[in-house]
DNA sequence: GGGGTTTTCGCCTATTGGTCGAAAACGTGG
DNA sequence: CCACGTTTTCGACCAATAGGCGAAAACCCC
């Protein structure tokens, strides 16, 4: 029984959430769009796995961040012999732009083309994970450049969730949670004018990408234990 | 390259969380013990694999909850040929106790025995990832009988995370996500006296198990779309 | 310098979570 | 049958967080 791994690596570009795919040449499914990926071999696990086999398509250090899915598993979810995925979401920063093969592009999560296999539910789910997650993780910064304005950091939020954020609101949630810190830089207006914004980075203070907080908390914790929690 | 399934299965027994596990006979790690599970078959998907398998163990029917936990896949996680294994997280209410085969027991999880494998750490990640679903979905009513006293969730809540939580507070924060509905009756007092409490079921009105709430929501919006969102 | 634009910040409100204490509803023992 | 302990339930109050609005700040171009 074949093992592969596959990954949604998504990014924000403009207002719209883009998902790489490449075009397969032969049979099954030719001319049908795909996620990137490959066999598992005998001597790495599926995070390493993922990560060498994206390197063949983008620069590995441009992915910002990975993490598993799910696994794929149905009998007949590729032709011929037996095939289980296991699915991982990548992001990589909007002011990258890496190399690609001359069969791989970037297509908008909404307009995506004929895919091959599973792979279209695959980048469903993708997309729900990162909805999902922006909220109450913060892997929205791995959406954005290290130093950032805010008012980009809400157009990534709108563009991953498909309705606009509020920037003060966004502002001031993620300072709470400890999450921005300024640089003391300011990026320069827009060809229309406008104040210039100030730049802000990430800040390790707050939670960590993968922890979710706790709604119900310790009792007399203001946020849970292990250095950090949200709302 | 092998595959095989293997299932974290909670439940609450008085003030402990509970794992269910089976004592390996046979080398390798004789006598450790280990999560149930086995080999994926060529026809079934990954949760019908796991289904089935734990069907060897327990009733199926008295599993209130199943979930992709993670896939673990060291290259030499298991001696000699390479095994993947997805990973799940299995939920039993309080008021059935299975019958198990002689060689299967339940174990509290914070005083595991000699564990097989890399099964500690799959214990590990469904302790926590159950803890983190407590806050944010309605996983605690798989924890639950069909109908219930607000001291029993509270008990139930409290041995899943580790601390107490206050029943009123509980009880405020469940009915404001429409997920408490009252069946009208009591429940009995204990052997000390004390006021009969009543009795609540799971209301479907809600949100579902598996959907994280949105903290930035769509805007106008008290609850996001689709059903139900909670704080 | 005036008008348009964009960011930033302070207020106000609504919702949610946390704590406390009183009242309700039971059993028991004098 | 009445005082007492026990447990549940409910309301009141407080704190923290999220959302909305509008004014002020800081820039552009003309």
């Amino acid at each position: 029984m074949g093992h592969e791994v596959l990954a949604a690596v998504l990014r924000v570009r403009g207002a719209s959430l883009q998902v790489m795919l490449w075009e397969r040449a032969r049979e099954p499914h030719a001319h049908r769009w795909s996620l990137p990926g490959g066999e598992l071999r005998v001597d790495e696990d599926v995070e390493s796995s993922i990560r060498r086999q994206l390197a063949e398509k983008v620069d590995v250090r441009q992915l910002s961040h990975v993490e598993q899915l799910a696994v794929f598993s149905a009998p007949d979810r590729v032709p011929g012999p037996r095939v289980v995925a296991t699915a991982f979401l990548g992001l990589v920063p909007s002011d990258v732009d890496p190399e690609v093969p001359s069969d791989t592009a970037w297509h908008c999560v909404d307009e995506l083309p004929a895919m091959a296999f599973d792979h279209a539910s695959i980048v469903a789910r993708a997309r729900h994970r990162l909805g999902s997650k922006l909220s109450y993780t913060n892997v929205g910064f791995a959406l954005a450049p290290p130093e950032f304005t805010i008012s980009l950091l809400r157009d990534h939020y709108s563009a991953a969730l498909g309705y606009r954020v509020s920037a003060t609101n966004l502002q001031r949630v993620l300072s709470r949670r400890l999450l921005l810190e300024p640089t003391g830089g300011t990026a320069p207006p827009g060809p229309s004018g406008g104040r210039p914004a100030a730049l802000f980075r990430f800040s390790a203070k707050g939670i960590k990408v993968t922890d979710p907080f706790a709604v119900l908390r310790p009792p007399g914790s203001g946020r849970p234990a292990g250095g950090g929690g949200t709302t």
